[in-house]
DNA sequence: ACAAAGATGTTGTAAATACAACAATAAGGA
DNA sequence: TCCTTATTGTTGTATTTACAACATCTTTGT
């Protein structure tokens, strides 16, 4: 497992943590690192988890099974990506979702309640992971919350300009870059790609834009806002 | 202030820790409270936060101003209620939101960088405060992700069968209460209200479901799913 | 019991969207 | 360079939605 533990070290939960600390820590919070096949289930909905988990190696998708028993795909997660701590620091009773490996994968387990028991050495480090972790579920309920201003509005040009307006907010002005391409920024504001394609030129015609490609520029009439 | 602290006491930060421990806490974080006019911003876009805040007494919203300085809403703070801790975990470093008060309000500001550092006394109440915090924020992230899989639906009536099947299997059968008005449920789908009674009444009239009032009875056959 | 206010359901229409099929442009490899 | 592939833009149509206006049902207070 040594060998996997460059990718486990650059886990934001273990920033700030080097080596000889990891390899402490990763006694304390007893973990252990086990091997799935392609399909298997890491984890299924309805069994409780107290376990926060690094995915060392491969892929995974998180999945959702609903009242009628449809599976429903809800997001990948990639190498070197964390997962479950959200649900572990909620104390949620049992997980609502399934995880299934996408080929072989390796994952790093971390036992929650060891996570948060300062050890005996009250090690500097082991805050330091704490403080990680709070800042990783922090972070991401940022990021959630940004998304739903986004998907909230009613219309296709409403949900573009909250995300470009934002977008310029945080990159400080009228002339920015955007790190999605059309299909990607069509699927996390939750609308059909091509008519998202539309509005954008509607609105370039109607002068409250311009872009090509992933530039874009905001002028000062955004229609009536 | 003193009159107040029972506020404080009740908020989830505090939950398992007694009063006593609570004035120690209090004392520990720098805790101080401040008292504001109908009007006032405790807080604007753009500006440094490393606070965690409780609102003691009054209402407050949430604001945000996009690039063409078009303010928006976004929620409201009762009174009771914490914020700002998602922002000062994730070491935002400015605010993307004004916080406005809505008539008087008393606020009480815990320090963050106090919050987070282990007072000498190493009291096992603050490690509590910190893990109460911890859970706060993941189970609000949990929260925000139930909602989003809802809200992300193409239609008024996926969105709604998403909700309904989560609500359903929540509540373990088929048969259910939900705990909100029409309307609610129409702002939390982001849906126009009378649009959603009508979808209702269509899957009411398709065999899918059956409801009187809040109450809802999910049927066998929803559809194609 | 009654009136008034609020919540919910219904209907019609204009507007917006998804979807599909295709055109144009950019990127990458032989 | 040319060919292939991927991405992006365009157009038309059927579906879905928002919106407004109104009908019906509940709840509340008197």
């Amino acid at each position: 497992m040594d060998e996997y533990l460059h990718l486990a070290k650059k886990s934001p939960l273990f920033y700030g943590i080097n080596e000889d600390e990891l390899y402490t820590l990763l006694k304390c919070t007893a973990a252990e690192d086990t091997m799935y096949e392609d399909g298997e289930y890491i984890f299924r909905m309805g069994e409780s988890m107290n376990q926060v988990m690094i995915l060392l190696q491969g892929r995974a998708v998180v999945l959702h099974e609903n009242f009628w028993g449809k599976q429903e795909e809800l997001y990948h997660i990639r190498e070197g990506e964390t997962f479950g701590e959200a649900y572990s620091c909620a104390r949620i009773p049992v997980l609502p979702v399934s995880v299934l490996t996408q080929g072989s994968c390796r994952v790093l387990f971390l036992n929650y309640q060891r996570m948060i028991t300062f050890c005996s050495l009250a090690c500097s480090f082991h805050t330091r992971m704490i403080h990680n972790m709070l800042r990783m579920v922090s972070e991401n309920n940022v990021k959630l919350e940004d998304k739903l201003e986004h998907i909230c509005r009613r219309t296709t040009r409403d949900k573009l300009l909250s995300y470009l307006s934002k977008e310029a907010v945080a990159q400080g002005g009228r002339s920015f870059d955007i790190p999605h391409s059309r299909q990607e920024l069509a699927e996390y504001l939750c609308v059909d790609r091509s008519a998202m394609s539309n509005e954008l030129s509607k609105m370039k015609a109607e002068g409250i834009l311009d872009f090509q490609r992933n530039h874009f520029v905001l002028y000062d009439r955004p229609g009536d806002a």
